[in-house]
DNA sequence: CCTGCCGGGCG
DNA sequence: CGCCCGGCAGG
């Protein structure tokens, strides 16, 4: 059932897989047995060519050193890098939340009232699976409160977005940023769209209203875009007997359906590679392979992400760029930062050199490998690492590397992975299961919150953990969402606290989750030690009932947790049974109809 | 498909 | 604010 909730959060149906490194998992500090979010930044395996049959080189005991993000409960040396079993990690494809037991004080982030809401552990009564977690109300001015949820439906780590504003602003960003005016919704639509700026002034079509913070936000946040990119191709390259078809399918696009096709064709100047029918051939060279799956993988911008694809000797292995070359416009300060902490490795065999820069590990490899006529080019010979103080190593493998499933091909590298944490988790673990034969259980934790710079070592980002803290100033969005004399649809009030104008649209995630587990938990505590002085928190015309299971039954029977300070979060409406203008009246006594309808607007007249 | 309606643009 | 509409979710 908790799976198909959390599905349901996500209402994804394309499937995702991403690579190990960078991906976010929560381990133990040493310093106070808490458990902090972090990545991880590199993966060692020591050298057992036994253990290490598979193409990603994990095996039991590899060891993942893991960069906590910075935090100012928990503040880790900058540069130190902590490394952990597999079996101590908790994340998709490690570890389970509820293999563990939360001491107090932990920070934990549950599914309250349909919003992501950040707590402290105040108990955690094993033998019951209740943990009884803190809860800071949205007022500063009003006392915390208690909430006792099971183990569960405890995240050790923020959670993802909405996905469907995850999936607007992705459109967005894709249409304005990357000059490519198609999406999957558009694409059916059988109009030729005309790129954002064009149309902005003199149309009625909806634009964006994102700010330059949102943007960022996304692209911070979509970091493991890459790694879903990696994954697709390092399934290639570790398997060169996989179908060929699922092969071309990723790299030239050829798949049905695949929405990353389609937006990228629709906004490619340039024919898809794929006309020429030689490409598919398998007697393409090994020059010839590469210099298609660069070109295409430019023109995916697999989630402007820019990916490399290194070819050696007939051998392929991938790496990820840290950067967003595939993108140019308002992003170039952010890239820039990011630029400045990575390393380039050279992936020639046994040499592993590193340099500071592009410039000078092409130089290196044309220099010391290549040799000025061969025709190679240098990108192919080196990896661009994330970060100073250690190296990653993940390319080194050269044993032969069975096939991954074929549910694991790129059928939908387009998915951005916040978009479907569940399935990622179980992909991810299957992953490994299958690997390591090693026994990593799911955990219904999603461990791609945006809660930390994509570049861990990175000093210059600013964390988002004050969160009791309330900034006056920090933009809040008020919604009217129903004209109408409801009582339930009160105007709310984002919480400013947390949450600055970069990240609100984590909260927005609610409605998906009204009617599910999450308002199982109870209010065991509900103590107003001092009244509200400021700012006055937002009216709520009529007090829920709080029932004896602490559920809060709006007008239209759906179960809603209100803490006190609360307020009512962002929710679509529930489709009412009652007959509407439309139907009542029919199109053509449209004149008939409230007006309410007539503005395709929530029916005034036959309200539920 | 159809329907209800949210979110947002335009004047 | 009135009006309109794209698009989504759900049936």
């Amino acid at each position: 059932m908790k799976k198909y909730f959390l599905n349901k959060m996500s209402t994804g149906k394309r499937l995702a897989k991403r690579s190990i490194i960078g991906m976010r998992v929560c381990a133990l500090s040493p310093d106070d047995g808490l458990f902090y979010p972090g990545r991880i930044h590199a993966v060692k395996t020591p050298d057992s060519p036994r253990d290490n049959q598979n193409c990603i080189n994990l095996t039991p005991n590899t060891r993942y050193s893991v960069r906590f993000d910075p935090n100012p409960v928990f503040i880790p040396t900058r540069r130190a890098l902590y490394e952990f079993s597999s079996s101590e990690l908790i994340g998709d494809g490690f570890g389970n939340i509820t293999d563990v037991k939360l001491k107090p004080g932990q920070k934990v982030y549950i599914t309250n009232n349909g919003r992501e809401t950040c707590g402290i552990i105040v108990e955690h009564d094993v033998t019951m699976d209740e943990v009884t977690i803190q809860i800071q109300s949205a007022s500063p001015n009003e006392a915390p409160y208690e909430l006792v949820k099971k183990l569960e439906e405890v995240r050790l780590s923020e959670s993802r977005r909405s996905p469907r504003l995850a999936d607007q602003e992705r459109d967005t960003d894709f249409a304005r940023l990357a000059d490519m005016a198609g999406d999957r919704r558009r694409s059916s639509s059988h109009s030729i769209d005309v790129p954002m700026q064009f149309t902005q002034n003199g149309s009625r079509k909806r634009r964006t209203s994102y700010t330059q913070d949102e943007r960022e936000y996304l692209l911070d946040g979509d970091d493991m875009d890459e790694c879903n990119a990696a994954l697709v191709l390092m399934s290639l390259s570790c398997s060169p007997n996989s179908p060929r078809q699922a092969w071309e399918s990723a790299i030239f696009g050829t798949s049905p359906g695949d929405s990353i096709q389609s937006s990228s064709y629709s906004g490619s100047s340039s024919p898809p590679l794929s006309d020429d029918g030689n490409v598919s051939s398998s007697s393409m060279s090994s020059n010839e392979q590469k210099y298609i799956i660069k070109q295409n993988l430019h023109k995916l911008k697999i989630n402007q992400h820019n990916v490399k694809v290194h070819i050696r000797r007939g051998q392929r292995t991938t790496s990820l760029s840290a950067s967003d070359e595939g993108i140019v416009m308002d992003y170039g300060e952010e890239m820039a930062r990011k630029r400045r902490t990575r390393l380039f490795k050279c992936t020639w065999k046994n040499c592993g050199s590193t340099f500071a820069t592009d410039q000078q590990v092409k130089s290196h490899v044309r220099t010391v490998h290549l040799g000025p006529k061969n025709n190679d080019d240098e990108d192919f010979y080196f990896t661009d690492l994330e970060d100073e103080d250690e190296a990653i190593e993940t390319d080194t493998n050269t044993t032969s590397s069975p096939p991954l499933p074929p549910t694991l091909s790129h059928s939908d590298m387009a998915r951005p992975p916040h978009e479907d944490p569940e399935y990622q988790r179980k992909i991810v673990g299957n992953i490994r299961q299958g690997l390591l034969m090693s026994s990593g259980s799911a955990n219904g934790q999603s461990s791609f919150a945006k809660s930390g710079p994509i570049t861990s070592g990175s000093n210059t980002v600013i964390h988002n953990y004050a969160w009791s803290q309330t900034s006056p100033t920090s933009p809040q969005k008020h919604v009217k969402l129903s004209p109408r004399p409801s009582t339930s649809y009160a105007p709310y009030t984002l919480p400013s606290s947390t949450y600055s104008s970069s990240n609100y649209p984590v909260l927005v995630q609610q409605y998906h989750s009204l009617s599910s587990s999450s308002s199982q938990a109870s209010i065991t505590k509900l103590s107003h030690s001092s009244p509200p002085q400021l700012p006055p928190p937002p009216q709520q015309q009529h007090t829920p009932v709080i029932q004896t299971t602490g559920k809060c039954i709006n007008q239209s029977g759906i179960a809603k947790m209100r803490p006190p300070g609360m307020s009512t979060p962002l929710q679509r409406r529930t489709r009412g049974e009652n007959k509407k203008c439309r139907k009542v009246y029919g199109m053509d006594n449209r004149d008939s109809w409230c007006t309410q309808c007539k503005w395709k607007k929530a029916c005034s007249r036959f309200g539920d």
